[in-house]
RNA sequence: GCCGAUAUGGCUCAGUCGGUAGAGCACUCCCUUGGUAAGGGAGAGGUCACCAGUUCGAAUCUGGUUAUCGGCACCA
């Protein structure tokens, strides 16, 4: 006799056993209808699921974010029905939800075409009209091997050998298709009414690149065909902001061929990698940092000895003469050291932290390459503080708010927080790494910020903590970084004396803000869809006269703001006013200075913003002022702003 | 690096069945001096990514190379 608690608090008392579905449907009609599954103390279940004991429950309908999880994950099962009725010897292994929908993964014998996707959304249209049932069932685990084994399932087979012996195997039927699954699922293929393949792509089998490459088929899928209409449309949106499109159009940089994934940056890109510099500069010598610069190129020796030779020779360039053999520098910190160990250090000047704008070259794999986000030749706002082992958790501390503080400068609220620990292959002893997988997590904690762990993914020298970004596309990129090193100052003969007059090794402690410059400005376009703030915007201000008659007087007007330091642009051509303003708008000229008859008689100028606000007339010394209050609020957006 | 797709004037793209290329914007010149997102006219501009092959003939078909795009793997 089980008691059903509701979440509103309602029970609902039942003489036998009853599914799910079957308490919504006493519910009411409508929500027998709208059920896609339940959840019963806590846990997803089908509507299906029999309850025989009391138990709280409440109904999952798509209205639920667990319930359009459901439905995606249903849709992936879908997929792979429709792909094997088309081609029956497509063998199914993995179709996970991600976000906006779910991939599924197959094995075949040739690669898919765009025309079969659309054969198979077709195919998958076609059984979701069905409306065929999807029931649960299950196996044993032997049971199971055998039964996917032989239906020719090799992929499946080997997943379900994977999971302990003598657990129990769910499996989901959905018409003549059967697939392993935890579940839950819809109850019927007619519920999954908005999805879209969206693309092909290859994908290693169990992620390891020794693997078999199978085929991924990515899709959409949504509660509805409003919601998916959205979503293609935020797309469409987002693929405008590409960094690599508004670079283009805004003249800010450009690849070629005969240096695949290093920059040619254009004046007005440039610009902004300079005005990035210039912040940072004022950062580092506010908190006590030195300023270095380092050679491009060292001796290989000297990368044996920091251990980066053996592990990274191959994304090394490498050069070489008079029989010795150069590698170009991958990143600072081995020359940050030398410059450490010149002359002999005191624990009196630590913590000591030396800064350097660092050109960097890797070698990624081609494939890894991407705009300015993934690319060879890279700057990094760079800096080691060598320090003692007290003094790390108070850097480390005074390095987060520092970070927090600059993203914020930019506008930054999503920042990503990750902490990456010990990797397999890596250098140092477990003791230090507990240490500073330790100190590194009470930093973060000490702050109250929610990170997730990273197991195995820290450098081979320490843990790391990663600050990472989201572009357009949500793809995430790590950007600045803290990164804790207890074996590189020892490895390279770092030394200072202590207190009691013995000789020591420092901690190193690597850290970026805004990681690679060239990331951090494709992020940066993206992010404000290459409506740069005043302060970062290659051109401030454009201003134009309307007729040759005012020339003069826009010439000594733009003379003076170029005086004061403002980037300005002249805009003299003999075109009409209408056509010079769309132009200076579409290059996302923050402000539009317009030159009239009236204007040079009053000796004011007519001030339009970017986004097409008119703000009167005033005289250049007013407007000055406006735009040095703009160029102070940095992109901040706890100040107000004129956009 | 792996899987798939793509590569045509400066940019965005069209180009049928294999018969040596076309538009819009930008550019140059001329007219126009016009008050807040495109004034008009004329002109110039391409070894169709590169290298081979098939063919009487290749932007188009085949093979290879390079780069780019979407994923995967990698990311000090």
């Amino acid at each position: 006799m089980p008691v059903i608690t509701l979440p509103d608090g309602s029970q609902r008392e039942f003489e036998h056993e009853v599914t799910v579905f079957q308490v919504a449907a006493d519910i009411g009609p409508g929500l027998a209808k709208a059920a896609l599954a339940g959840r019963v103390n806590g846990e997803l279940v089908d509507t299906s699921y029999i309850i025989s004991k009391d138990v709280e429950l409440s109904l999952i309908t798509e209205r639920d974010e667990d319930g359009l999880e459901v439905i995606r994950h249903s849709c992936a099962h879908l997929l792979a029905q429709a792909t094997q009725a088309l081609f029956p010897k497509a063998q199914v292994t993995i179709g996970p939800v991600i976000d906006n929908g779910f991939y599924y993964d197959f094995a075949f014998s040739r690669p898919f075409t765009p025309d079969d996707l659309i054969a198979i959304e077709n195919k998958m249209t076609e059984i979701a009209k069905q409306d065929l049932p999807i029931e649960r069932s299950t196996m044993s685990r032997e049971e199971a091997i055998e039964f996917f084994k032989s239906m020719g399932e090799e992929y499946k087979a080997e997943i379900i050998e994977s999971i302990p012996a003598g657990d129990e195997i769910s499996l989901y039927r959905q018409g003549d298709f059967i697939d392993l699954c935890r579940g839950p699922h819809v109850p019927g293929t007619g519920k999954i009414k908005a999805f879209k393949l969206m693309k092909l792509a290859g994908a290693y089998w169990r992620g390891d690149s020794n693997n078999e490459m199978l085929q991924r088929v990515y899709g959409t899928c949504w509660a509805n065909k409003k919601d998916l209409k959205k979503y293609l449309f935020r797309l469409e949106e987002a693929e405008k902001r590409d960094h690599r499109k508004i670079g283009k159009q805004l003249e800010l940089f450009h690849f070629q061929e005969d240096a695949p994934g290093m920059v040619f940056w254009h004046n007005d890109g440039w610009s902004i990698f300079k005005e990035l510099e210039r912040y940072i500069r004022v950062i580092t010598s506010n908190t006590d940092y030195q300023e270095v610069k380092t050679p491009q190129i060292m001796d290989r020796s000297l990368w044996e000895k920091s251990g980066h030779w053996d592990k990274y020779h191959d994304g090394m360039f490498s050069t070489e003469s008079e029989n010795r053999v150069y590698a170009i520098k991958p990143m600072n910190c081995p020359g940050h050291i030398q410059i450490f160990n010149q002359g002999l250090k005191s624990y009196r000047e630590l913590p000591l932290r030396m800064a350097e704008f660092g050109s960097c070259h890797r070698n990624e794999p081609s494939g890894a390459l991407h705009g300015l986000m993934r690319v060879r030749a890279f700057t990094q706002d760079d800096a080691h503080v060598f320090c003692t082992e007290e003094q790390v958790q108070q850097e480390v501390c005074h390095l987060i708010d520092t970070i927090y503080n600059v993203y914020a400068d930019f506008g930054f609220d999503n920042l990503e927080i990750k902490l990456s620990t010990r990797p397999e292959k890596r250098v140092g002893s477990n003791e230090s790494w507990d240490q500073s997988e330790a100190s590194l997590e009470a930093a973060l904690k000490s702050k109250n910020i929610d990170f997730e762990v990273l197991p195995g993914e820290g450098a081979f020298y320490g843990p790391k903590i990663e600050f990472s970004l989201r572009d357009c596309l949500d793809r995430v990129w790590q950007c600045g970084t803290v990164q804790l090193d207890f074996s590189m100052p020892g490895r390279l003969g770092a030394e200072y004396i202590a207190e009691d007059g013995n000789k020591k090794t420092p901690v190193m402690i690597h850290r970026a803000i805004l990681g690679s410059l060239e990331r951090f400005i494709g992020i940066l376009i993206e992010e404000y869809a290459g409506k740069f703030p005043p302060w970062l915007a290659p051109k401030q201000v454009a201003i134009m006269n309307i007729t040759d008659k005012q020339s003069d007087f826009v010439q000594k007007s733009a003379k003076i703001l170029k005086s004061q330091g403002f980037r300005v642009n002249s805009d003299l051509r003999n075109e009409k006013i209408g056509f010079k303003i769309r132009q200076h708008t579409l290059q996302r000229v923050p402000y539009l200075l317009v030159v009239g008859d009236r204007e040079v008689e009053t000796e004011t100028v007519s001030v339009r913003s970017r986004a097409g606000k008119d703000l009167g007339s005033m005289s250049i010394e007013a407007f000055s002022e406006l735009l040095k209050a703009d160029i102070k609020n940095l992109a901040r957006k706890d100040k107000s702003s004129q956009e």
